[in-house]
RNA sequence: GGCGCAUUCGUCUAGAGGCCCAGGACACCUCCCUCUCAAGGAGGAGAUCGGGGGUCCGAAUCCCCCAUGCGCUACCA
């Protein structure tokens, strides 16, 4: 059963979301889940200039990918749309005439040249800036005669002159606003578009929407909307000004911070779930402790009674340390799954593909603890795909050690190598640990020199679990080929 | 410049008058585990709660002033 709530994420196509814009989607979404509520995507294309090729796409796939699902909008319709605002400006010119015909806005014909030199002119003299309202009582004759100049005006508000504009936040408490410090702020462009500040009271109304989850950054412009309200005789929703994302300059998040794009995200790798979680936690918190929340229990606590009110920079490092722990808490199936397409794409070309899915799922347990992003998982697995290891011939040589100690070692565990018939990671460390003391040396140096003749690395996962995973075949070709190399070092008597 | 919002460890945060000479997490450091790298475990360091005044027996928590930061100040959202 639906309450009555119902929110909106309300994004411009005039780029690609970023963690900032998606963190109000997440909000939102949670709002809505948690009462029970429904989620509504509306696309404010009223921008004509600024509007991205692709955009929508991109937004509605990052809330795809995030699973940010929504109940009513684009692709799934519902009784209120249509949900993208361009097809809807019959709409805003229905209402913005009414509103001029009642006397709470009027046309515009100011050029862009001359409200320019206005600004000028008031930032010059420290005044405040905003429209000086010249054609807010022009006489009939006047509008006439700039009608037949074949002037296309706008339609600006009428904001009241006097006493003050307030309202209840339910993140910030009450908020007041003086009359006079508001100007008359246009609502339908020269262009027949609207302002968002129009078509978003307009659709907020005719799309019963109960809250406005939106970025603080709308707080300012706030007493405008209440005002259209009035002005229109809607009742206003409930506001919530959601505290915004930083960048590391403590600035609003912007392109130009960088990789924020939350598509990028997917592509390095870090997991859906993990960045949710990471994100609900950027402005509200559950308790005084608890950091690794399941998605059923963040929706079932979500409430903006524990909402920030300060902005957060957004910490890669702690993404990246959660990423980590979503990522281990994965089956082997499930890694294998997400894993694969990524290292499909990444090991080198000379790798014959499509790469063993039952392969990996050996592989899988070994790298997983090791893993932060996925897109790390083709670096961590290459040496299981790859039989061409080229390393430095000088990682053979363990500490303290001569090029002859490295040959014999080789040497002897070849012979014992070559036996076994059950290539298990249990046997191969029965007959293989004990050929340390056999041999005179620590486990450090006797490892660290199969570790290398088998991985071609210095760091790897566990020596008998990889030889294992590796195979009888692959091992002993890699150790031949170390011997060869230990044997010309020797014999160069290097 | 005007208006608005905010200000607790480097970062994310807990805290709604005594439970706080401020708790958790990331990052950092040390140790343990150990064949390497991780993961894991145990510790450590790190905040005079932006500053100054009040109120109160008692303030991070309430009030006032200041400072600083951010946001808005478009025919952008």
């Amino acid at each position: 059963m639906k309450s009555n709530v119902r929110v909106r994420f309300a994004p411009s196509p005039t780029g690609y979301p970023h963690l900032g814009n998606i963190r109000t989607a997440l909000f939102n979404w949670l709002f809505a889940r948690h009462n029970n509520g429904t989620f509504i995507i509306r696309i404010e294309d009223t921008d004509v200039a600024r509007k991205v090729d692709g955009a929508t796409e991109s937004i509605l796939e990052s809330l795809r990918w995030l699973g940010l699902n929504w109940d009513e909008g684009p692709e799934v319709g519902g009784d209120f749309g249509p949900y993208f605002q361009s097809q809807r400006l019959e709409i805003y010119h229905k209402v913005a005439q009414q509103l001029v015909d009642e006397g709470y806005a009027y046309k515009c014909y100011c050029s862009t040249e001359r409200l320019q030199k206005m600004r000028e002119e008031q930032t010059k003299n420290s005044a405040p800036t905003g429209y000086d309202r010249r054609c807010r009582n022009l006489s009939n004759e006047e509008r006439t005669r700039l009608e037949q100049q074949g002037i296309t005006p706008v339609v600006r508000f009428k904001f009241p002159l006097e006493g003050e504009t307030r309202f209840n936040d339910l993140i910030r408490g009450e908020v007041v606003f003086q009359n006079s410090l508001m100007d008359d702020f246009v609502l339908l462009k020269s262009d027949g578009y609207p302002t968002y500040h129009l078509a978003n009271i307009i659709d907020d109304h005719l799309m019963q929407i109960s809250h406005v989850l939106r970025a603080d950054e709308w707080l300012s412009s706030t007493p405008r909307h209440i005002q259209l309200y009035q002005a229109m005789g809607y009742e206003p929703p409930i506001f919530a000004h959601l505290p915004i994302i930083l960048g590391p300059d403590r600035a609003k998040l912007s392109k130009r911070h960088g990789a924020t794009s939350v598509l990028e995200y997917r592509d390095l790798g870090y997991l859906p779930e993990a960045l949710v979680n990471f994100l609900s936690l950027l402005g509200w918190s559950l308790d005084d402790k608890t950091e690794i929340i399941p998605i059923a229990d963040i929706i079932a606590h979500f409430s903006l009674e524990r909402v920030r009110k300060t902005g957060a920079i957004f910490s890669r490092d702690k993404l990246d340390w959660m990423n980590g722990i979503y990522m281990r808490a994965l089956t082997p199936e499930q890694f294998t799954a997400k894993a694969l397409p990524f290292i499909e794409k990444g090991l080198p070309a000379e790798i014959k593909r499509p790469i063993s899915r039952d392969y990996l799922l050996n592989i899988a347990p070994l790298i997983q603890d090791r893993v932060k992003l996925l897109k790390d998982t083709t670096e961590l697995v290459e040496f299981f795909f790859n039989d061409n290891l080229t390393y430095d011939h000088n990682m053979l040589l363990g500490k303290n050690m001569t090029w002859s100690d490295v040959v014999r070692a080789i040497e002897r565990t070849l012979a014992v190598l070559h036996d076994i018939t059950e290539w298990e990671e249990k046997i191969l460390e029965q007959l293989i640990r004990p050929m340390t003391e056999e041999l005179n040396l620590k486990a450090s140096q006797y490892f660290g020199i199969l570790r290398v003749a088998t991985t071609g690395r210095a760091a790897a996962p566990p020596l008998f679990q990889t030889m294992a995973v590796l195979g009888k075949e692959r091992c002993l070709n890699r150790i031949e080929k170390a011997r060869e190399i230990a044997s010309h070092k020797a014999a160069a008597g290097t």
